[in-house]
DNA sequence: GCACACTCTTGAAACGTGTCAAGAGAGTTG
DNA sequence: CAACTCTCTTGACACGTTTCAAGAGTGTGC
């Protein structure tokens, strides 16, 4: 009935013989208006369909009780996962959660940053692309509380939520290390985003621990690729098209859907994993365990740390400082089937 | 440096020595204001660092320039491709999103769809979840208009992006008839979202014509389970467990994720894929080509559903009837490595 | 019957912007 | 120089809420 719209909180009033006052109080503080007096000012509400106009509320407050989710891509399954946790968590503590979603465009990134600002969100939380600290900086001089995921930070004004990654790359070294393998690959791109710098990082430091302490000789390729499928498929068929002796014998992906790439072109020229191949994925996400061959990968708490993120930001805006302000998770190795021993093409031949 | 929250268009006005209309001209007009004028504001504007503030434009404007976006599940990779396809259109035409997520819970589905309400936003899209048209129909009695997407409707005030999918049953049983199967099972809740329900139609009417048309009569048992990887596998255990006579030789899963759960099962207990059983999913998701067994399936057009989905909203936004108001894609058979003609199990016994 | 306490209610002001009618200048024409 | 046109600029108002000081009403105690 009627066009809600256009309904006001003094047409409310008019109908319920009460001043618009008392119509913000039923709606704010029931419990400074007498009984009757809400009951007909419910009536009212519902007879006219009367919905709150948010952004006069938002006007008069000076803020808004939304907070911005800001994704740097939604189609990784692991920061859908991110997305939950933060959107459980949150609604859990009453806040609404506004979503978008940059797609690693550093540009769309601005125009959602921007769009936050002027929105005047309460809070924000962000999975960041790597430069683009001005943007960020300029939010959190206007006194709107930021949790920057997937990187670490310090600093007494600022919090965040991440991953060891370098404990990771380093985990995923040792593991096919320890499996005897002593030429090993990385998959991904070296200069891209900080966590994959991070966990290369790791793989060479494990490497370069087992040169010292064990005085064993690791050889490590970095083959580069960007973070998707069809860049792990063209990886594999590098790999699958190397002479076996120039061939690693096993490989780390930085991201799990590099490596659902890089099995697959695998499978199709006939190399068989882990038997030809070792393979260990990073992120453990969830179609993880139902490829062909089930992945060995590197997980981490996707989920916990929106929900972590988030309960920051909650505490810091009912008031009370977060403790702590920074919080690491550490990865966990998760073993499947796609690693093993490597086998020993010198003297047996793989066909 | 200093608040931003805090500066108005009034200390923009004040440090240009030019009133607050002008201010508020250079921003939404600048064609109204002389060079000199301009400049002078925008060099105003940068040393205060002023941002607008979205609620006061809103409130005067009366409508906001953000659209909805209510996803019903947003952890199925096919309603993803629909939020990509809804962004890359809509911000082609210049609208912000607001993506929110009600994971399949109809009280979230309120609390959003209220949320959007009071935000006053100018237009929504919804994949929606099945009874709750009273919300739907509130918000569009406001004049805000709605794209309803997969759920096919009909009306001159509506609008709505649907697929076929009693022709995308068909599709599937049509395959699995021709390839020879007389025994199917259908892998799904018939009681669940209409989508699903649509897909057991199209199924039935392939059966039903089956036996009309070609005198030969097929088996089809309706395996409920809900729409997850999880209840996919307990679906596959107890076919496993069934005794091979007993046993349907083709299945077709309501989604992909569903084909996912069984096909993982059945490989764990020995079954092979599609020798001893063909599986046909549902929606063609990224990974479906990369599981060990190539999934055959539906391809729905997600993507191209959100585009569409936007694109009508945008035309009606800018005050133009949108042409036509509903639109229903057909989905297509991709044929992978899941499905083939049935073993004869009575003839040659699988070991 | 007066003073006081207490509970509800009221009406006006303020939040920051966009709009619009009216006005100020500057230039042009007769 | 007056009359007119045209381009910019101005300042007040409205949008729909919440808040808050002040007022109205109702008991209560002496």
């Amino acid at each position: 009935m009627g066009s809600p719209g256009r309904v006001g909180i003094k047409d409310v009033a008019r109908l319920a013989h009460v001043s618009q006052g008392t119509v913000s109080n039923v709606l704010n503080h029931p419990d400074r208006v007498s009984q009757a007096r809400r009951e007909a000012v419910e009536q009212a509400i519902e007879t006219l369909g009367f919905v709150r106009h948010e952004a006069a509320r938002h006007l008069r407050a000076g803020h808004s009780s939304t907070v911005g989710l800001l994704l740097l891509d939604a189609w990784n399954p692991g920061f859908i996962d991110v997305a939950r946790g933060v959107e459980d968590m949150t609604s859990a503590r009453g806040l609404a959660v506004m979503i978008s979603n940059s797609g690693r465009d550093i540009e769309r990134e601005k125009t959602y940053l921007r769009l936050f600002s002027e929105g005047r969100v309460a809070g924000l939380i962000v999975v960041p692309h790597d430069e683009f600290a001005d943007g960020l900086h300029r939010i959190r001089a206007g006194g709107v509380p930021v949790v920057v995921v997937d990187r670490a930070e310090t600093g007494e004004h600022r919090m965040s939520v991440a991953v060891n990654d370098v404990a990771g790359g380093e985990l995923a070294a040792r593991h096919l290390i320890g499996l005897g393998h002593r030429h090993l690959a990385f998959v991904g791109d070296e200069g891209a985003a900080k966590p994959v710098h991070d966990r290369l990082t790791g793989v060479r430091k494990a490497v370069a621990e087992t040169r010292t302490e064990a005085n064993v000789e690791i050889r490590l390729d970095v083959l580069p690729a960007d973070l998707t499928a069809d860049a792990g498929r063209t990886v594999g068929e590098q790999l699958a098209a190397m002479p076996p002796g120039e061939r690693p014998t096993a490989v780390t992906a930085a991201i799990d859907l590099l490596a659902f790439g890089v099995l697959q072109a695998l499978l199709q020229h006939g190399l068989r994993v882990p038997e030809h191949m070792s393979l260990v994925g990073y992120d453990d996400i969830p179609f993880t365990r139902q490829l062909s061959v089930p992945l060995t990968t590197i997980r981490r708490p996707h989920y916990d740390m929106g929900t972590t993120a988030a309960e920051m930001l909650a505490t810091t805006l009912s008031g009370k400082p977060p403790q702590p302000r920074h919080v690491v998770f550490e990865p966990e190795l998760v073993v499947r089937d796609s690693t093993s021993r490597p086998s020993k093409p010198s003297r047996r031949k793989p066909r």
